[in-house]
DNA sequence: ATAGGGTTAG
């Protein structure tokens, strides 16, 4: 063929822009042949699978039709399969290429290795190691580090680390996936710890470093850490949206959700009000800490300012929501927001179907929680947990037992330590002493779970109000954590249905070190001195109360606001 | 031509 057509034909292949033009070039690198030609038919595939959208169907017609495809084709083939919603194509090529006897090279491993990470298969993962070991690339900087990236988003952090390890010297991507690896699979201090030691080493943290610790930050409710990381933003000169103009809407909503997280609602809204730019993940943020921290109006308040600023909820939205429904006892507000999913796709999403279920059983509308429980396509620990919890708090101790037992003949899931607190609780309103007992030995020594301060906590409960008031003071002499204030409360409690003053008194001593928060156990101490007309003590407790700074909070009883307009 | 990034229920 004539060069000056091939040139032409690269240089439109170049400055291509849609689909129908790349069509009508394909047409004419067949008529002049140039489709025979290794360059302008690797740039024709490339289109194909570069493009916004990409089209693989094309990319792989004009494939099945090369002879011998390069490395360098096969390589677009597999990088364009790995970027699809079916990355396992991407593995299918690389077989392919591998039984045709081509040998992949070193950018062939990152494709493959990220198809790997994102359907989750170490074992083919560990099949294509051997492969970089085998050709030559152990030391490929980034077959390394799409490895560790491969076996982090497998959970398997020892190989990731072993790697890690054996290489004394990353740059910054390679330190961001290892703790990228640790933050997502709920290992946030090891996270900043290897954040720390890369800050150690040199290494300076880019935007996504940053990111990634702050999330670790947020998830181990280290404001400390996290405070510093924010500091150094304005020092590394990157990004901050106050020395700089151009902002980062990640960077930002990580910061603000680290304040969130940390329980610093104030600083965390202060910067959310400031933020140039909110995308729906930072309104979820904010909406979702002031659920999380016990201010469930606010996070309806919030969310009905989102609407007016024209973002439509979406899933995370609705799971914040509906938990603040739950948490207000608001079943209408509920009933809305259930329609409203339905509506939506939101729906489709099991979580989100489990979170409606968790409304109504907290609620205490047991058909309608019962009604999506049964309908569920997978019950998971949550929404067995749910149910427990939901029948226990309205007083269905032995229905929610019942549960539990239905969720331990299903194999496919496993009671979690939050499960337990619904299990002990329902043993608590039932009055079942020795049921409690039983399954209190059970967490630890069939599910392997160490019971928590609240399961103690429990357990007192369970035997102080039947009346077991000794054996509920000895489990908390004994118990291996310290007890804090609610778990002498639950004993006192029992002192107080049981008239028991001695014992009374001498909880008094332990609970007043602990210098507790809230006028309600002092209140207890009172009523109970009170009955037994023992006025002293009355006084004695509620000069201290008063020196304490708190004073008696009136009887309170909450009715449904309405608040969800639409 | 190649590697790393934010929210989400009990």
């Amino acid at each position: 063929m004539k060069k000056r057509y091939y040139n032409k034909i690269l240089s439109s292949l170049e400055i291509c822009k849609t689909f129908k033009e790349l069509k009508q070039i394909h047409g004419v690198m067949i008529i002049t042949s140039a489709i025979r030609y290794i360059i302008p038919l690797s740039k024709l595939i490339d289109f194909c699978t570069n493009s916004e959208p990409q089209n693989l169907d094309y990319a792989e017609s004009v494939f099945v039709r090369i002879d011998r495809p390069s490395v360098y084709i096969w390589n677009s083939m597999i990088k364009g399969h790995s970027n699809t919603k079916n990355p396992a194509g991407a593995l299918v090529m690389y077989k392919k290429m591998q039984r045709l006897g081509y040998s992949p090279d070193h950018f062939t491993f990152p494709f493959v290795l990220k198809a790997c990470a994102a359907i989750v298969d170490v074992r083919v993962g560990k099949c294509v190691h051997n492969r970089v070991l085998k050709t030559g690339f152990e030391s490929d900087l980034y077959a390394n580090t799409s490895l560790i990236h491969m076996y982090v988003c497998c959970a398997d952090l020892e190989s990731g680390e072993k790697l890690f390890d054996e290489s004394p010297k990353w740059n910054v991507v390679g330190w961001a996936t290892m703790i990228a690896g640790y933050v997502n699979n709920d290992r946030a201090s090891d996270a900043i710890r290897v954040f720390k030691e890369m800050e150690f080493q040199g290494v300076e943290p880019n935007e996504i470093t940053i990111v990634n610790v702050l999330v670790a930050c947020a998830h181990c409710r280290d404001l400390e850490t996290g405070k510093w990381v924010h500091d150094c933003i304005g020092q590394l000169g990157f990004c901050s949206r106050r020395l700089n103009s151009s902002s980062n809407v990640i960077l930002d909503t990580a910061i603000l959700e680290m304040y969130a997280k940390c329980g610093s609602l104030k600083v965390a809204r202060a910067y959310f009000n400031e933020m140039p730019e909110r995308n729906i993940v930072a309104w979820n943020s904010m909406i979702g800490a002031y659920n999380q921290y016990g201010q469930a109006s606010e996070a309806f308040r919030l969310f009905e300012e989102m609407r007016l600023s024209g973002l439509e909820p979406d899933e995370a939205t609705m799971l914040s929501l509906l938990s603040a429904c739950a948490k207000l006892g608001a079943l209408s507000l509920g009933q809305g927001l259930h329609a409203y999913v339905e509506k939506t796709n939101i729906a489709e999403h099991v979580s989100v179907q489990t979170s409606v279920m968790d409304m109504y059983a907290k609620t205490g509308d047991r058909q309608s929680a019962f009604q999506i429980f049964s309908g569920l396509h997978r019950k998971d620990v949550k929404a067995w947990t749910s149910m427990i919890m939901g029948l226990a708090m309205h007083g269905h101790g032995k229905e929610a037992l019942n549960m539990f037992s239905q969720m331990q003949r299903d194999e496919s899931v496993s009671p979690d330590h939050i499960t337990y607190l619904g299990v002990l609780s329902a043993c608590s309103h039932a009055g079942l002493v020795d049921e409690g007992y039983k399954h209190f030995n059970s967490m630890s020594d069939v599910y392997g779970l160490v019971p928590m301060e609240e399961h103690y906590g429990c357990m007192v409960d369970i035997l102080s109000r039947a009346g077991k008031l000794m054996e509920a003071e000895c489990l908390v002499k004994t118990m291996p954590i310290n007890p804090s204030v609610a778990v002498w409360g639950s004993l006192l409690n029992g002192c107080e249905i049981h008239d028991n003053v001695d014992l009374a008194e001498q909880i008094e001593n332990h609970i007043t070190k602990l210098k507790p928060q809230g006028s309600g156990i002092y209140v207890l101490l009172a009523n109970i001195y009170a009955k037994a007309g023992r006025w002293q003590g009355v006084k004695r407790v509620r000069d201290l109360m008063r020196h304490n700074g708190f004073r008696r909070t009136y009887g309170w009883s909450s009715i449904e606001p309405k608040l969800l307009s639409s």
